[in-house]
DNA sequence: CGCGGATTTGAGCGACGTCAAGGAGCGTGG
DNA sequence: CCACGCTCCTTGACGTCGCTCAAATCCGCG
């Protein structure tokens, strides 16, 4: 799968994580010498994956984990008759399957959105990383906590927010997410269709297409090709009735 | 706060460790004796409050952290105007605060339902659990992940089942958990009103009240006094659409 | 040029919300 | 014991937000 040969010896080793690009970013913590190293050998390789490929399959049980290096990809869980809610979008920086490797199965698919490359960490080596790295353990804590906390600002959105204020209220979020995973390039934020928006939303598309038309008319933003350029950031903030992310600089592994 | 004397040197021990009446319950893992000991050690009192008591406030920041022992309760948001949104349950068993202990403040609120007891533990002993108990460790993240799991099934009701279907769906999660926690007292499973199904379910009062009225007269359950009775588990889960709780047993703390 | 995916827009409808009013159960004080 | 004031549950009437259906349009790509 990961780390498999191209020719000869030659793995497909792009970063090694001493020169990990997402470690320069402000917004993530440093690791120590100690920890560095660690990681370096926890990583077996890097997987690279089209747009709209499938990373993870919920009921699948996967031997590895990922921490997404660069693109943009989404989980989201399927109805039996194939309603589809998006739980939330994945950028660099951010692990994948973490729970699919604690508990037996993942209960949630993941998409690439864009091309994508993945770091590819070992399930097994899991136990090593809880006996011998304490902060690293203490960081995977935090991460799962922290998507805690995302999930219930979304699904404070989806219950309680009208279809404007959730609409303000998620490309706000991604928004500010993709200002600090140091991607945001130019005005244009987001490679995503209004039905992923509508799928995020719990809406349909055509209410999201009317809603972001409102969005568009007070002149908050601007939908262009598949994604949408932020025009008044903190106009968006306002009726949201969202405070924002907290967080300063993340964990990462 | 917690551990204060009742009378003379007593404190409100009413429960050592070492005979948890959780720990006898098939649903939760058991302990080795190292762990137990860290346990017990790291266990600081208990703390009981009343039915409606407000246990922990979002924004606060909170020098402890929680194991629900007794009773009901529950974690919600609030929106600057009042709407208020329920994210789940809390159980005898489960843990409270966590993500308040890893981030700096609290992004939700709990409230107790009933009468509730907590075993008290200190934020600050954290570290030395994650340096010297990898075990338990590994189940603090796994518990993270867990409630992130339920999450997502939550957010995948709101977002996209219908409101029967959602209704179904949280009366079938809240009766599995319940037995799995050993507290289903006969026939009456929840202590909770119509509007705490509203607010989880992302409902008014008034349509929750007439989807009940629905479920009712399929004969799949019957409401009664703040609560409901379960006439039909497997007519509401398959109305549902969810497969059910997976895990057999759980870790805690 | 033709095709498929994405976006738009209008029309009509239905699920769910709001408003309003009433009843049942219960604890408290007179 | 009774009256009262709560909280919670119920039900009807009516309004509307968001859904479905349908049809164009736009655009990149083969």
């Amino acid at each position: 799968m990961a780390g498999e040969t191209t020719r000869g010896q030659q793995t497909k080793w792009q970063t090694p994580c001493q020169q990990c690009p997402l470690r320069s970013l402000p917004s993530f913590r440093d690791f120590s010498a100690k920890e560095l190293d660690f990681v370096a050998q926890f990583k077996r390789g890097e997987l690279s994956v089209e747009r709209g490929a499938t990373i993870l399959v919920e009921g699948m049980h996967s031997a590895h984990l990922f921490t997404l290096l660069s693109g943009w990809a989404f989980r989201y869980k399927l109805l039996p008759d194939g309603r589809r809610q998006i739980m939330n979008y994945v950028l660099p920086g951010d692990l994948v399957g973490l729970q699919g490797s604690l508990m037996d199965e993942m209960d949630h698919s993941v998409e690439a959105l864009t091309p994508v490359t993945l770091c590819v960490f070992e399930r097994a080596q899991l136990g090593r990383l809880f006996e011998r790295h304490a902060s690293l353990a203490y960081d995977l804590t935090w991460i799962a906590a922290h998507e805690e906390t995302i999930l219930d600002e979304h699904l404070l959105s989806i219950g309680r927010r009208t279809a404007l204020e959730r609409t303000a209220y998620l490309l706000s979020f991604i928004h500010q997410r993709a200002r600090s995973a140091g991607i945001v390039g130019g005005r244009r934020v987001m490679p995503i269709t209004q039905q992923h928006i509508a799928d995020t939303l719990g809406l349909s598309l055509v209410h999201t297409n009317k809603t972001l038309r409102k969005l568009a008319d007070r002149k908050l933003m601007r939908w262009q090709d598949r994604g949408c350029e932020i025009l008044d950031a903190e106009g968006l903030l306002d009726l949201s009735g969202w405070e924002g992310l907290k967080r300063k600089t993340q964990p990462f592994i």
